[in-house]
DNA sequence: ATATATTTTTAGGCAAATCTAAAAATAAAT
DNA sequence: ATTTATTTTTAGATTTGCCTAAAAATATAT
């Protein structure tokens, strides 16, 4: 598989992960940062392989093949993840676009290895699952922190939102996964939150909440 | 630089260690494994880049700056052998394909935070020189075993032909890079040699002995 | 239900990197 | 010094992945 057919893959599973009908040709074009008459191309070349379920008009979803196929790009994302950051200390939005490199190296047994090195890690530094070597995903049950209830105790677990800017705010206030959370008052009229982190007081815009992940405890 | 001129730069370079005029174009052809008018092609972009320096029908020469280019890469090439080796486990034959691919890897951050993580070593796997982030390389004065000299006491250093098909005779004779080595007989009928190997003696053809380094101690 | 807007596809082209085959330059050999 | 052989370059095609612009299909709105 060439590059590019990897990252059309890519995108496409991450899309269809929230859209459970064929993904749009025009949301795939954005994800790449390409043209909807690109992405038509593409696809036509990967139902030819027999990596998508393409009929005209009515966009494209990932066959069986496709979906391990895309999952082992996603699983060899995630574990360079971690490696960048608990091995070669890269902060956690630091490591994206080097990932997006390393993704497309092309060894099994490099990415078992590594996998085994980092003590088989089933989250990378945002909180997002990785597969495993069949493409199996443990699925966690999390939710976003502006679901909680009040006064429930929680612990971050992962970042919706993994952009570089939201990931350095979070350093900023010193949240990280691991940080304990829990809401003690509700603003209704902006929805802000004034939540214990770590014990510590702080007030949280709802825009935060609705782009962290806890779990209760 | 795209990932085909940076081969085109590292093949340049490895030539030029051994020819001091300029680099054919058959010979990168065939190092390329590409043809000699595909090769015409390149050199030109990459002379019109200032990688290269080029005349008709006279061969390649790297510039400054394609030089430090080609250094670099050998750099990431060798630091990312020594991480499968060190870290991953792989065998001294087993690298080389995955480091092929790893070396195009951009980051300046990754190779030099990976140098740090693996202790900022000299020489790879197979005893070559690598690069520092300065392009510096240290070399170490080693011979080719077949031109040391009787009962001169010495160490493996490195392997001239890192192929492995080699890698492995020399695995299976429990030959590796610290052994001990000492000739203690030439036959100068087929210039094979008899050999004290970490203490244990053995035959050597000339072919091997040709393409093992030492160095004297 | 028809007109309007949006999305998707087709058609035709472009740039990069490669190739084959022929021509030009250089090297080797008698 | 010519001829012969080899190497290198040019010319013209091909493939991949992308593009723009126009046409076709689908979705939306009055």
């Amino acid at each position: 598989m060439t590059y590019s057919e990897e990252n059309y893959l890519k995108a496409i599973y991450h899309l269809s992960l929230f859209q459970k009908k064929g993904v749009n040709t025009n949301a795939i074009a954005k994800m790449i940062d390409s043209k909807a008459s690109s992405v038509t191309d593409m696809i036509k070349k990967l139902a030819e392989k027999n990596l998508v379920e393409y009929q005209k008009y009515q966009g494209v979803s990932l066959t069986a093949e496709g979906l391990l196929e895309a999952k082992m790009i996603v699983r060899k994302h995630r574990l360079w993840e971690v490696f960048l950051v608990e091995k070669l200390d890269f902060s956690w939005d630091e490591v994206h676009d080097v990932a997006e490199e390393l993704e497309h190296i092309n060894s099994e047994k490099l990415i078992n290895k590594l996998d085994a090195f980092l003590g088989f890690p089933t989250e990378d530094p945002h909180g997002d699952p990785i597969p495993n070597a069949k493409g199996e995903i443990k699925k966690m049950d999390k939710k976003l922190l502006s679901e909680l209830k009040l006064n429930q105790k929680s612990i971050c677990v992962g970042v919706k939102d993994s952009s570089s800017n939201f990931l350095k705010y979070l350093d900023k206030q010193q949240i990280a996964l691991g940080s304990t959370i829990e809401i003690i008052e509700k603003e209704s009229f902006d929805a802000s939150l004034i939540v214990l982190v770590n014990g510590n007081e702080m007030n949280i815009s709802n825009k935060i909440a609705s782009n962290l992940y806890v779990k209760t405890v």
